[in-house]
DNA sequence: ATATATAGTTAGCAAATGCTAACTAAAATA
DNA sequence: TATTTTAGTTAGCATTTGCTAACTATATAT
């Protein structure tokens, strides 16, 4: 079964999380979601067993290769998504909320397309 | 509680039905969007209870006042973001599937920026 | 070494939303 | 009118994903 809006939260958030610390375990990634520990843990059992990502024997989580490579995927969508709604004028808060719904749902074509617009529209003259 | 995609979706069906049709019944919703009946039947009674919707006794569905404003505000969601896409070059099968799932996490303020982006934008010049 | 604090797990609840099976009610047709 | 078809409901299952309560295990500190 694929993953869903749920998985990708919690791989995009331990991306994030691993960017910024040495380890990071599961009371790291509720303490940053907000989530209880029960919720963490059953949520690591299961990108886990679904192969994407490990865990050592003193709580710290890595990312296999493909674990590593959806985070990296999301959390890139979230950044463009969220630069592209701020240069359309929305504020940062309301933009990285949007974006991050935004980012699970959208496909990978149209994705492209918005980013690939993006950089041309930086380029064109500002107009006023 | 705040309606919800599934919500939603009901909603916009019945809507587009309406669009085409003299008079909409919940097999006729179902048959759209290819769920059985007592999943529609199911939500029906919960759009009915949330004073979205009213069904009179020969089942011919009929919104309320706040029942066709979600309707409206998710159709023209739906509309303008797959013009929206399909302007950066998606096909319009593409587009349509993925507005459809945009519409219902996208806030006000940000669809608002992007519909007035590409009100803006289709009068550019086209560069080559 | 013992006590406390921290991390993680297990069991089970709740809500949303799809499903099937089986029922009832209403409409159409022979 | 009686039968059949169509529409809708009820009951109950399954999955996802949050939660709390209560447990275990580990790590730290006295």
């Amino acid at each position: 079964m694929p993953i869903k809006e749920s998985g990708e939260m919690y791989l995009e958030t331990i991306y994030i999380l691993s960017k910024a610390r040495t380890s990071v375990r599961s009371v790291d990634v509720g303490a940053k979601m907000g989530y209880s520990k029960p919720s963490v843990s059953r949520a690591m059992g299961i990108l886990k067993k679904k192969g994407y990502i490990c865990i050592d024997r003193f709580g710290a989580i890595s990312f296999t290769e493909t674990g590593r490579k959806i985070a990296e995927t999301i959390y890139e969508r979230h950044m463009i998504l969220t630069k592209a709604l701020m240069y359309l004028g929305i504020d940062e808060d309301t933009a990285a909320y949007d974006a991050c719904r935004i980012e699970h749902y959208i496909s990978d074509r149209s994705f492209k397309a918005i980013k690939k617009h993006l950089e041309e529209y930086k380029q064109l003259p500002l107009e006023e």
